[in-house]
DNA sequence: TATTGTATTGAACGGGCGTTCATATAATCT
DNA sequence: AGATTATATGAACGCCCGTTCAATACAATA
């Protein structure tokens, strides 16, 4: 019993990384051993290792990708123009690309402290990146007098947080849908930032 | 080599505790054993099950202890009176009593996965109670006019992300002062929930 | 159909885990 | 001073950890 029917490493790799990716957002990365994710998976423990070269790397992998998907889906989501409209584009799109990938979001809060150093600052860059790309909204705003704001940066900050937020209580089937929820956010960060 | 000199469980308890918030802040639940909550302690890790049954309850009791002090410490801040006033205070005390305890704030958010149902059940009450006193605050102001809003829940929830996001990027003897920031965050609150 | 390369098993490695307990010493009480 | 109680040690329990690797079964190629 070694090679099993019908395996292959397009199949494998991606069912790996989305096991790891349940299971780490719902136990936290400590707490998941690699022989769960194999198991979770249909494996033995030391098939992972055709696919990642250790576990750290398997989170950084998933985290990274998370962030270059996130900042690549906002720059063709950006409509430009106007900051309002950008702004607005911005908090829809921010609320629907978070609730369509829970876990993810939720790993790339709280895991960051398992990677080393070096992994951790990589993933840093990329979320200022993400971050900035919203302050330079509200500062292009605030130059032309449409939106009125005493700090960009913190501006960008408060929005990012109220936004991801959403996650910690938002249900399917509840009493409120995504476009609603969408709707309320960007009325109250409207006037947050409006002139 | 038994007993230390000068050993006291009023002493030794605190300590435990402290070194328990510390660690699995810093690293995670899962990731922090108790022979290492030991050594930062000074002792030896079958000491620790004189002051807790085990680990869970450990990291329950500090869950516990943090959102009974955060409702406490609210009752004792609520100026009451008027409802704007209110919320200004209520906006200026979380972010205050977050940021003189981040450790505390970063366990209530990342570990209650680690918690079992039962006890998990407890904290998310503890956490409703706290988010109902500031629903009412801005449902009353609705009620006299002098807040608009559509959905005070989902605005109590918005307030209370952003607020707490601030532990995510503060750093002591930066750029901005806690007071500057309180008066940032208030500024925007207010815009956001204005009639 | 024979061969080559890929994907996987399963056992093993050293080590750390949470927890228990008999034992011993320090602090406290009578 | 002596007895008692509180606080701690340190060794041991069985178990699971991340990772490696020789062996092997399947898929792809020729």
């Amino acid at each position: 019993m070694a090679r099993k029917t019908g395996s292959h490493s397009e199949i494998t790799g991606p069912r790996i990384r989305d096991a790891a990716q349940k299971l780490f957002a719902r136990h936290g990365f400590a707490a998941v051993s690699m022989r769960q994710i194999a198991a979770e998976v249909g494996v033995q423990a030391g098939a992972l290792y055709l696919y990642t070269p250790d576990k750290e790397t398997l989170l950084l992998d998933l985290l990274k990708t998370h962030m270059d998907d996130l900042i690549a889906d906002w720059v063709s989501a950006d409509p430009g123009g106007a900051p309002a409209a950008r702004l607005e584009a911005f908090v829809r799109f921010h609320i629907r690309f978070n609730l369509e990938r829970a876990d993810a979001v939720f790993l790339s809060y709280m895991e960051l402290r398992n990677l080393g150093a070096e992994n951790f600052a990589a993933i840093e860059i990329l979320r200022r990146d993400y971050e900035t790309r919203l302050e330079s909204i509200l500062s292009e705003g605030a130059a032309a007098g449409v939106f009125a704001l005493q700090d960009a940066k913190i501006a960008a900050f408060a929005i990012i947080a109220m936004l991801t937020g959403v996650n910690t209580w938002y249900r399917e089937g509840g009493r409120l849908s995504r476009a609603a929820v969408g709707d309320l956010y960007w009325d109250m960060v409207r006037r947050s930032v409006a002139a």
